[in-house]
DNA sequence: TGCTCCCGCCATGGG
DNA sequence: CCCATGGCGGGAGCA
């Protein structure tokens, strides 16, 4: 395939077709062993308050002096009342699940591994529809963290080809002048703050944006020896999310400021599709899949969400994260404290008299369930590529596990409260001025000493405060091992246009009480909401699909920003002529208007503010 | 009310 | 026809 940008890209080489068997955490089962005398208890929906002195109501003792978080863990984990329904639909965000797949790799695999992914047994494992993996492995191809190797099997790269995947990214970006573009949308929106005609300006705009800047097409791009294996997975239409998760990263990589909302990056990625695709359903879709798209790349910590205020109001939006030491210096990546460690280490080790909701932290969530993933496939047979659905006898190891968590956060508090003492963290709601989503703590959560036959990596990617299970080779009870904090980062000064930021309070996205899954949930009636057929799905108009969708209105044009920003996307170089160039005749030179702070300058990698 | 995004229908295309 | 894949948008949940 051929690039955009003109590099030529090597055909299908051959990617060694390692032996079909999935990748599984090289680990002991000694666990199993050390955990055998429990007897797996019954899931009841009832649990009476007052247990018998057993080592669940032990257990429950310890994690009722923990934080909310932890509790909840717990309650999922032992399927305990209402909390572990509520939870249990938690687990179905993409994000969410995204953090639990990518806990299971390394993020620089042995090549000498087998380093195969079966969707079969990822789903299984996960519990989850193969939908769902579709959509993070497709934004992980486009990364190429993942390969195809042939139907329903996937080679795992980790971040091993990360930096090569941005340079070559953000390379394309630029030839393709996404900065350009999206100076020139900013501009138009701001010009419409100033008059409010906006349907028929949009349209006028968009078809002008055509006219100039307009790439019609875009291929995906490939990486030398990453391409695509089997014939359907090419050969499908547009494999617009793919595609879609590449232009939405090349929108970071070259835009100045480095902020870019949902509705430009849809206009963009519209704008390169046919004109007719140009109603606001389309838009409406495109957003819809940008939330997936950045929701993974918020799992990666590639993005993360913060809130926009404009001009038109307070939105939602993301705040990037430290890519740039995270995919360029990939040797030292493992080692390297996570710049949003912070935020669940403090959410983890919240002072007790701090009310939180569970909604707010659902990296709490997902590093329990990554846990518990973790340790599912830590007690299953490891070299077995049997599918496993689910592994009764986890249960044990996974009250150890919460009991080992509950240990640390019980010993970090008093620790963590002193760290409070001389944190500066104000929630201001002044017009320029952006919090990472949830507060953070500057203190550094001691690593345990790894004992011998610690596993070799860690794996940043799952949830920013990070628990490691160790296998239990030679030491009995299971490790969690907390990625300390990372020094804080210099951050680049960069404009933006008439946007202030404020706390969503938010760490990772949304609230939790999702909608159950398959039938269970309540809005299981499939076959009730079976849409007509709409014929070829190529065709311009949108399709009609429920009828009952008819009782609500169709979507008016996002007018929230959605922002998206991305910290270390860029290299130096890239920092933009894209403010000061003109890209087209019709190109309006935007003002830096309003921009007395930039959004980083106003956050420190902490994210608190400078006061 | 609008944002967010889960969910699953069903189109597509290879075998 | 079967199956893997994934486009797509309804609508639930929530702030």
């Amino acid at each position: 395939m051929r690039a955009n940008n003109g590099d030529v890209f090597v055909e299908p080489q051959t990617l060694a077709k390692a032996a079909g068997k999935v990748y599984k955490c090289p680990v002991p089962t000694e666990s199993q062993q050390d955990m055998g005398s429990l007897t797996t208890p019954t899931k009841g929906r009832n649990v009476p308050s007052c247990e018998p002195w057993t080592p669940t109501s032990n257990l429950k003792m310890l994690i009722s002096a923990a934080s909310p978080e932890i509790q909840l863990c717990f309650f999922i984990d032992l399927g305990l009342g209402e909390e572990s329904e509520k939870i249990s639909r938690k687990e179905k965000s993409l994000g969410l699940l995204c953090h639990k797949f990518l806990a299971r790799y390394p993020d620089y695999p042995n090549p000498a591994v087998n380093n195969d992914i079966c969707l079969d047994d990822v789903a299984g494992e996960l519990n989850v529809e193969r939908r769902r993996i579709y959509d993070i492995m497709n934004v992980l191809e486009s990364l190429h963290m993942v390969s195809r190797l042939a139907k329903n099997r996937y080679t795992w790269h980790g971040r091993s080809k990360l930096p090569q995947t941005l340079a070559t990214l953000r390379k394309v970006g630029e030839e393709q002048r996404y900065g350009q573009q999206m100076q020139q949308i900013r501009q138009h929106s701001f010009d419409q703050e100033l008059d409010f005609d906006e349907e028929k300006e949009n349209e006028e705009f968009l078809q002008e944006m055509d006219g100039e800047g307009g790439q019609k097409e875009m291929c995906f791009v490939e990486l030398p020896g990453v391409e695509f294996k089997g014939a359907s997975v090419n050969s499908r239409k547009d494999k617009s999310l793919r595609v879609m998760s590449q232009k939405f990263v090349m929108l970071f990589l070259v835009s100045t400021p480095r902020v870019v909302s949902l509705d430009v990056a849809a206009k963009i990625l519209i704008g390169e599709d046919q004109i007719m695709d140009r109603d606001k359903n389309k838009f409406k879709t495109k957003i819809r899949r940008l939330y997936d798209i950045a929701n993974v790349l918020s799992s990666l910590e590639l993005i993360k969400k913060v809130h926009v205020t404009e001009d038109r109001g307070r939105k939602p939006a993301f705040n990037g994260l430290d890519l740039r030491t995270s995919s360029v210096s990939s040797a030292s990546r493992t080692l390297e404290p996570r710049s949003s460690i912070d935020n669940c280490t403090k959410n983890l080790f919240s002072s007790p008299g701090e009310k939180r909701g569970f909604t707010r932290h659902h990296s709490l969530v997902k590093l329990a369930k990554s846990i518990q993933d973790d340790r599912r496939k830590i007690n299953s047979a490891p070299t077995s590529p049997i599918k496993i659905i689910s592994n009764d006898s986890s249960y044990p190891s996974k009250m150890a596990q919460l009991a080992a968590i509950c240990k640390i956060q019980l010993d970090q508090q008093s620790k963590d409260s002193l760290d409070k003492l001389t944190e500066k963290r104000p929630v201001s709601k002044s017009s320029m001025s952006v919090t990472e989503p949830q507060a953070k703590s500057r203190s550094v959560v001691q690593l345990p000493v790894l004992p011998a036959g610690a596993l070799p990596y860690i794996p940043h990617q799952c949830s920013p405060l990070i628990p490691v299970l160790l296998p239990q080779q030679q030491v009995r009870g299971p490790y969690a091992v907390y990625v300390a904090h990372p020094p804080p980062r210099p951050v680049p000064s960069f404009a933006v246009r008439s946007m202030t930021f404020e706390s969503p309070g938010d760490c990772t996205k949304r609230s939790p009480v999702a909608s159950g899954s398959g039938g269970t949930g309540p809005r299981s009636s499939p076959k009730a909401l079976k849409r007509p057929s709409s014929g070829k799905s190529s065709e311009n108009s949108p399709k009609v699909r429920r009828s009952a969708a008819s009782s609500k209105p169709l979507l008016t044009t996002p007018k929230g920003p959605q922002c998206i920003q991305h910290s270390l996307f860029h290299t130096p170089v890239s920092t933009l002529t894209a403010m000061t160039t003109p890209v087209a005749t019709k190109t309006v030179f935007i003002p830096q208007r309003k921009l007395d702070v930039s959004p980083e300058d106003s956050l420190n990698q902490n994210g608190s503010h400078p006061h």
